[in-house]
RNA sequence: GCGGGUGUAGCUCAGUUGGUUAGAGCGCCAGAUUGUGAUUCUGGAAGUCGCGGGUUCAAUCCCCGUCACUCGCCCCA
């Protein structure tokens, strides 16, 4: 047993977690294609340093939770711990500078090596969509109202609620990380151990922390709104009017943040409190500042991702997308054996879900029918071959039939609806 | 990375204050019913009691370690 099970964080997706999954993509996809955006696929490991210049190196991210490893040929290699490095450097390799506003949505596995939890996962997997090259407030506004679209297909709106910050432009952050590290050092003593490197490398970090006594110091710290120039004020008001217009309902959380530095502006995360101490369901923001960083040029972006898992607890049963039930073809001896095959065959071009009952007698079939939730059961033997017909029972009648085997697609399709 | 809880059949769980052969329900297989499903009845298979070590005449039970799950911290999707 030990040796079969799988690696700590990891699950395998079947039956019923499989349709929820393929559920909630089959919605974001049609969402976002009415967004106009397109869809992506970046590898799953990148470059190391794709990540870490990213990412920085002050971030837990980068420093605990990578999984990297050297390959074959020496190169540092990181499985993705998250969408945005990788389809920023995607849009740089493919030279998209000239082909913007892009609009890209993606989905697939993530990696971070942490404690599982519920919700919490080594290998999880997110959705993302992301608009490069729109430095205007009204891409905020657009990918705010996807995810809102997105939440509320899903029928989950009403567990998640939209927190909504504005980290300003790089001289408002500036301005306020300075009140920030000047606040806090009068409170070196007090301050937990991660924050006090935070007030280092990341002073904002210390507004994330859930420290008792950090608390009490961030109630009275500097907030964010007090040190925004006039330019910030007037895009987070579009972004705010925006978000009104379209009826998205949200409050301000002015302790949202993100350390690093090239993110600004917009920042927002829909938050559950269904799923323990795991809140997040979709979280993102605006990194005007992240191609420079990357060594591309200056380009305007904003995205977020959202947890498949976590989106798989909250949707309800109802909404899942269901195979359609299958015909069960059951042949009776040896001469509908060898028929049966064919007809199968012909029921399955004619776009009708069709399984073979392999074996047992004829009670034993129909049983095995009847658990996998079949609508019919075409039962073929010497009596119906030699008149080229085939007996169609209706299971959730109990009916039925003689069909003749040149009209059996038919009569399945017209009897189903 | 830190702290708490849990681990017995495919699933949900009982149980033994340490003592012949470890139980139930559901599920599975077979028969009643070898050309007709859902109900019913009868029978059956299935467990190194997570794994390793220790204590003991004897361990599924007590102790230690370990792995996994789970809850909280941390972090976030």
């Amino acid at each position: 047993m030990s040796r079969l099970q799988p690696v700590r964080g990891t699950h395998d997706i079947l039956g019923d977690k499989s349709i929820r999954f393929r559920t909630i993509f089959e919605i974001f996809k049609s969402v976002a294609q009415r967004y106009s955006h397109q869809e992506i696929d970046t590898p799953i490991f990148e470059f190391t340093e794709t990540f870490k210049r990213t990412l920085g190196d002050t971030s837990d991210v980068v420093t605990k939770e990578m999984y990297t490893f050297e390959d074959r040929g020496g190169e540092q290699i990181t499985l993705r711990p998250e969408y945005t490095a990788g389809i920023a450097r995607a849009f740089m390799s493919n030279g998209l500078q000239q082909s913007t506003p892009c609009k890209f949505y993606s989905f697939g596995p993530i990696f971070r090596y942490e404690r599982p939890q519920k919700g919490r996962m080594r290998q999880f997997h997110q959705i993302d969509v992301e608009i490069i090259g729109v430095p205007e407030a009204q891409a905020d506004i657009e990918v705010l109202s996807l995810a809102a679209d997105l939440l509320n297909e899903l029928g989950i709106s009403r567990y998640i609620k939209l927190e909504l910050n504005s980290l300003g432009d790089p001289e408002s952050r500036v301005l306020y990380r300075n009140a920030l590290v000047a606040y806090f050092s009068d409170f070196k003593a007090k301050l937990s151990e991660d924050s006090l490197k935070r007030l280092e490398k990341n002073p904002m970090r210390i507004l994330d922390s859930k420290d008792e006594t950090d608390r009490g110091l961030i109630e009275n710290a500097p907030r964010i709104g007090d040190y925004y120039n006039d330019f910030t004020k007037k895009f987070f008001a579009d972004v705010i009017a925006g978000v009104e217009d379209l009826g998205i309902d949200y409050h301000i959380n002015d302790r949202l943040v993100r350390g690093l530095d090239y993110y600004c502006h917009t920042a927002f995360e829909f938050t559950t409190d269904q799923l323990g101490s795991q809140g997040a369901v979709i979280a993102g923001g605006r990194y005007d500042g992240l191609m420079e960083m990357m060594g591309g040029p200056k380009t305007a972006g904003i995205g977020w991702a959202g947890g498949m898992e976590r989106m798989a607890e909250l949707i309800s049963e109802d909404l899942l997308i269901k195979a359609n039930r299958p015909v069960v073809v059951t042949p009776v001896g040896a001469a509908g054996q060898s028929i049966a095959m064919k007809i199968a065959h012909d029921l399955r071009v004619a776009g009708i879900v069709v399984d073979m009952a392999y074996s047992g007698n004829v009670g034993k079939r129909m049983k095995r029918a009847n658990k996998q939730n079949a609508s019919f059961v075409v039962l073929i033997g010497e009596d119906e071959i030699t008149r080229a017909v085939a007996t169609v029972k209706n299971l959730d009648q109990g009916s039925q039939q003689e069909v003749p085997l040149a009209n059996l697609a038919n009569y399945i399709l017209g009897t189903k609806v």
